[in-house]
Order: C-alpha cells, then sequence, then structure tokens
DNA sequence: AACAGCAATGTGGTCTGATCAGAGGTACAT
DNA sequence: ATGTACCTCTGATCAGACCACATTGCTGTT
C-alpha cells in the first residue's frame, strides 16, 4: 500500500519529468493539491516537505509553492550529510578529494576562462601574502574551488562543495589532523603556484604535478597519483 | 524565525553527531517528541519525513521510528533524482561516468579480491555467450558494477549507482543514443575482455587500455583520457 | 506446564477543522 | 496619482480524533 505522502512526492515528480512543472512555477494550493489527490492537506504537507528538503520547491509562507531555479546550495548540503551518515572515513575522503580535483585539472587546463585564470592568480598571490591563518585557508580554498568550476562539470562542482561542507561540519576533526600533518608553508605555497601555473598557461603536466605536491604529503596514498 | 519541523530535523541531526543515537536505535515516540520539542505532531511528522527520504531513519507503523542501518539504496535514489533536477547534460553524464570508471580501475587493480575478480570473470563469460541484449546489457552492468566495488570507495559506489539510475529512470534516452552509437559487438566484447583481465591481473596499464577502448567511441571526449 | 489464540495497548498513518502569520491585491481617502 | 488601511488568499501550526498495524500479555485449552 502507497503511503499518502508517496503520492504527492510521486505526482510533483511525475509533473516535472513530464514537462508540465517547470522550474518557477507555482504549484496548486495545499488544499487544493489535498482535494485533487484525495489525501489530507497534512499528508500533502509532508510530501512538501520532502521535496523542499532536497531541493525540488521551495515554500513560501503567504505566497505558494515553487518549483526551485536553484538547486546547487541545498544539494551539495543534503549530500554532504548523506556521506556523513556513510560514516566515510579519512582514506575514502582523501581519496575523493584527490580524484575530483584530479579529473577537474585535465578539464580545467582546457577549459578556464580568462576570468577564472585571473581569480586563480588572486588567490594565489593572496596565500602567499596572506598573513593571518584565517586568510590563508580562504584563498587556499579559493583556488582550489575556481580549479573545479573551471571543469565546467556539474558533477565535479557539486560534489566538491558537498566534500568541502563534510570536511568543515561534519568531520572537521579531519582537516585539522590533515593540515596538521601538511609540509611547511613555502612547499604548500609552492605547489600551489605550480598548480595555478599550469591551469593559466594550459599545461596539464605542471598542474598535476602541483596537485601531486600539494596531495602528495600523505605518505600511504602517494602512489595514488 | 525557525520553523517547526526544522527543529525537528536538527534535534535528530545534533543528536546523532553527539553520538547519543545510532543505527538501529529506536526514537522516542513521535507524540512524546511533539512534547519534548513543544511542536505538534504535525511538525514533528514532517520533520521525520524529511530525514526518512534521505535515508536517516525508517518509520514503521506500529512500531516506531529507528535510525537506519543501511543508507546506500535511498542515497542513491535521492541522489539521482537531484542529479536529473541540476539538469546534466550528455557530455557531464558521459565525464563523470569515465572518471569514475578510470578512478575506480586505479583502486581496483590493487584491491580487487578473489571473489570480486572471479565475479568479474563470470561476467565477461557472460558478455561473450549472451544470446538475448537483456543478458548483455546484465553482464556489461556487471562488469562495470564489480570494477567499481572493487575499487572500495564508497564515493565512487555511491556515485555510480545513482549515475546509473540517472541513465535507467530519467535520462534512458540518453542510453540509448550512447549505445547505438557503440562500436560493434565484437570490439565492445574485447574491450571489456581487456578491461576485466587488467584488473584480474592486476595491470593498471592494461586495464585503463580496456576502459579507454570501451570510451574511446565517443568522438568529442576521446582526448580526455 | 506448554502452547495457541485472542484481547488490550501502544505506535505510526491519516483525516478534519480551526487558528496564526505573512504576502498580495483592492478600495478608499487624500 | 498616491499612499494607506483592510480584506483575502496562502502557507505554518496546532489540536484532537480515528484507523491500521505490531507487540505484548493474558486466557483458556490441551
Amino acid at each position: 500500500m502507497e503511503k499518502s505522502y508517496e503520492r504527492v512526492v510521486q505526482y510533483v515528480k511525475d509533473e516535472i519529468l513530464a514537462g508540465r512543472l517547470r522550474p518557477g512555477d507555482k504549484l496548486a494550493t495545499e488544499r487544493v493539491l489535498a482535494e485533487q489527490l484525495s489525501v489530507s492537506r497534512n499528508s500533502v504537507r509532508e510530501g512538501l516537505r520532502i521535496l523542499e528538503n532536497i531541493g525540488v520547491i521551495s515554500s513560501q509562507q503567504g505566497s505558494g509553492n515553487y518549483i526551485s531555479l536553484n538547486f546547487d546550495e541545498t544539494m551539495s548540503e543534503v549530500l554532504s550529510f548523506m556521506y556523513f551518515l556513510k560514516g566515510m572515513d579519512e582514506r575514502q575522503v582523501t581519496e575523493f578529494r584527490w580524484f575530483i580535483e584530479r579529473e577537474a585539472m585535465l578539464l580545467a587546463v582546457k577549459r578556464a576562462d580568462r576570468k577564472q585564470k585571473q581569480r586563480m592568480m588572486i588567490h594565489l598571490d593572496g596565500l602567499e601574502k596572506a598573513i593571518t591563518e584565517e586568510n590563508r585557508v580562504l584563498h587556499d580554498k579559493g583556488i582550489h574551488r575556481v580549479l573545479v568550476e573551471a571543469s565546467r562539470n556539474d558533477f565535479l562542482i557539486t560534489n566538491y562543495q558537498a566534500l568541502t561542507n563534510l570536511m568543515d561540519r561534519y568531520i572537521s576533526s579531519m582537516r585539522t589532523r590533515i593540515i596538521s600533518g601538511m609540509q611547511s608553508r613555502n612547499k604548500l605555497e609552492y605547489a600551489h603556484r605550480v598548480l595555478v601555473e599550469g591551469v593559466v598557461e594550459s599545461d596539464l603536466e605542471k598542474g598535476l604535478t602541483g596537485l601531486r605536491d600539494h596531495f602528495g604529503y600523505i605518505e600511504q596514498y602517494k602512489d595514488l597519483i
């Protein structure tokens, strides 16, 4: 027996798949949906909560329920929590981070536009001139983010965001442990410079070398690159 | 102002993060939760539906709400729909599939155990002897699934499942299009043989060659490998 | 004493109807 | 023409009831 709220979820899904509901569209009111689907308004709301949570719709009190325009933020949000629940350990996280950045590099050297190259160089400059730890982290993250964005592959981008979320929010101890095991600041900055220059000069080998040097401090995974 | 059902979600999340709720544990009853959190039972249920949908809990009528033991199935389920909503096009799907399998290969040649190698060979045999199209697809998929599982990286495994779901359920037209553009059956089977033997013999170069040949039919992405 | 069957209780699943809170439109006064 | 007050619609929340299923424990039979 299908549950009432599942009928609601399925209905909206189907409408989207059929193209009858598109981003920005307004859904029927909860009261109307309840009648149309022959379920109570509570069940309608339970279904809508599910859809809202995974970013399908957005509820606005006093106005209505709308098909979302931007799934990105909520998606990496939900995704990171799901990854956490699966109990990903440090080995798997490290491997995945590595993979994403390496694949992103393959694409970024071909696809990075002028603006992205510029942003990378600005972050590189900021990293080298950073005084505070906070600033250093900011620009460090910035470089990697732009690298992944330059791949122009949403799977990589979304998963990278989720991974960042995961490390910041759910397993922050891991990030600390990783950082503490890092090479000296000079070596780290140099690795980033090589990495960035690889992208800017569309030099794949150089870019990969930078990545390798950056990730290479983790002894046990050295042979993965 | 925080919404009522969000308080419920946050509460359960916090309890999990704090280790007070572990997989298999039973939550307080909905009526008790409502009182403890000072919200109505409806709001509790809306929150629980969210958690159930992303695989955090499992509701059993007549018994109670439990922290899930297996997140896997529901996760790739939800993930594939989110990927669909992001409007992933064929280019990105192809790239991501490629990436996952290539990275999986890097790990699989080192980590595949005897049983997995055996399963791969059985599927290879089945593929070569298959009469019906259905059987061919079954064993084809089997080979790739075992390859990814042998990587022993849950990020890769989950995303591969999600990707399979995505292609089967939401953009099945894409799979058809890809298949129709494939090389001959002989070449396809040979690529699989090389791929499988690479894993079985722990020969990374051979495994990658098989993959390359398998994916290589897509002209425009040829230079990605 | 052992066991099968039944009844009571507790739990999630659903419904109804009411009220609160915010958004948007409308009519009125200026 | 403009601004303001009000009315209406919509989602947000609550309360209470009943249904469906699972579990427990009791009861009567053997």
